[in-house]
DNA sequence: CTGGCATGTCAACAGGTGTTGGCCTACGAT
DNA sequence: ATCGTAGGCCAACACCTGTTGACATGCCAG
């Protein structure tokens, strides 16, 4: 029963810091590193805290305990783009560029692919980011936005496979597609997850 | 050092059955079930004898180590059809069809991709898969034959994506739909990646 | 200046892990 | 009938895990 009320943002909306900031900022940094890496199991507290240069036992003060520290740790941010300014044609390649760029800039998706397989926790992640990054900005371009959630499906699917093949489990042929070939062969399928009229 | 020598099948090519053929196949059954429920980590060695009914040194004598065990329990078998006999037009519905009706009758699947994103020897499984079994199909229906382990992999790609929304990870609008829908969607891009050409 | 509290360390707990070696049992070839 | 050996169990090892509580320290408000 140490401090529970301010556990949220790290330097928040309107809280002072704190002078514990930078080990909190530390362990996320180190966690985010590990669970990328290493998965949830193998992605240990005392190697999280080695790496935080802390002790283990301050990642339990500040996030109570291994699950709580994943999730603060693996906040995902798709930044996606405004689909409505862009050409109804160009949906496809502009989407598959996007992925391609936030995937390979942001190792937490990786991190959390690894984990949502192996834990309820990191599936619900993923799973929201599908309902509440990806779906919107579907619905505002789809043609009937009541099938934005299938057709946001649809292209998840094939983004996640994608980037299951290249940078999960590192297939050789598809790890080693340059940015256009990769555009070049999805954008035609995603565009069509997009815009095609429900076979 | 106990009996090293036929480590191989279990009822191989013209080794007389053993009198522990029973125990080494319950032991397979639970391995697969719980490396395909928890994953490589979760799925622990005395779990997996107790559903076996056996002592957990059995397993190691038997497979050496877990990650022994792991490698005999996951052997995948893709089934893959032939396809030069199945008409041009076809071959993505007829590939979609199939994965999916492999992909819900053999939970290994599952396992496999869950132990890949987590464990160095699962994701060398999951290339040999693609190496030595969908590989060789496609190249034997590609038009350039050279290009079929780019045209495996993006196909591949796709497929997994759709096992992780519907199977792995539940997104609710991806593991909703029926196989039809799915067929209906998937099929065209999986036609397209296999015969279009290059773009 | 001083007390309170956040920050941080240390050491330990209780439980689970893969793995090992010793021992008993009973089958099957001789 | 006998004896080697494969099959099987038991108990333990050494290690690692998440988690906890007691204790030191130093900042900052009063």
């Amino acid at each position: 029963m140490a401090d529970r009320a301010p556990s949220d943002s790290p330097s928040g909306t309107l809280a002072r810091p704190r002078r514990s900031d930078a080990t909190r900022a530390a362990i996320l940094t180190a966690a985010r590193d590990r669970f990328a890496a290493d998965g949830y199991e193998r992605a240990t507290i005392r190697a999280i805290a080695r790496d935080a240069g802390i002790d283990p036992s301050m990642v339990m003060r500040y996030y109570g305990n291994k699950e709580g520290l994943f999730v603060a740790a693996t906040e995902i941010d798709l930044r996606m783009p405004d689909l409505t300014a862009v050409d109804r044609d160009g949906l496809g390649e502009r989407l598959v560029r996007h992925f391609l760029d936030v995937w390979e800039h942001d190792e937490r998706l990786t991190g959390m692919v690894r984990v949502a397989v192996t834990v309820e926790a990191g599936a619900e992640r993923l799973r929201a980011v599908f309902r509440d990054q990806l779906a919107p900005v579907i619905a505002a371009v789809c043609p009937v936005p009541d099938e934005a959630p299938v057709r946001a499906a649809l292209i998840g699917s094939q983004i996640i496979g994608m980037a299951m093949a290249r940078y999960v489990v590192r297939i050789p042929p598809a790890a080693g597609l340059g940015h256009d070939e990769v555009v070049a062969w999805l954008a035609p399928t995603v565009q069509r997850y997009l815009m095609a009229e429900r076979p």
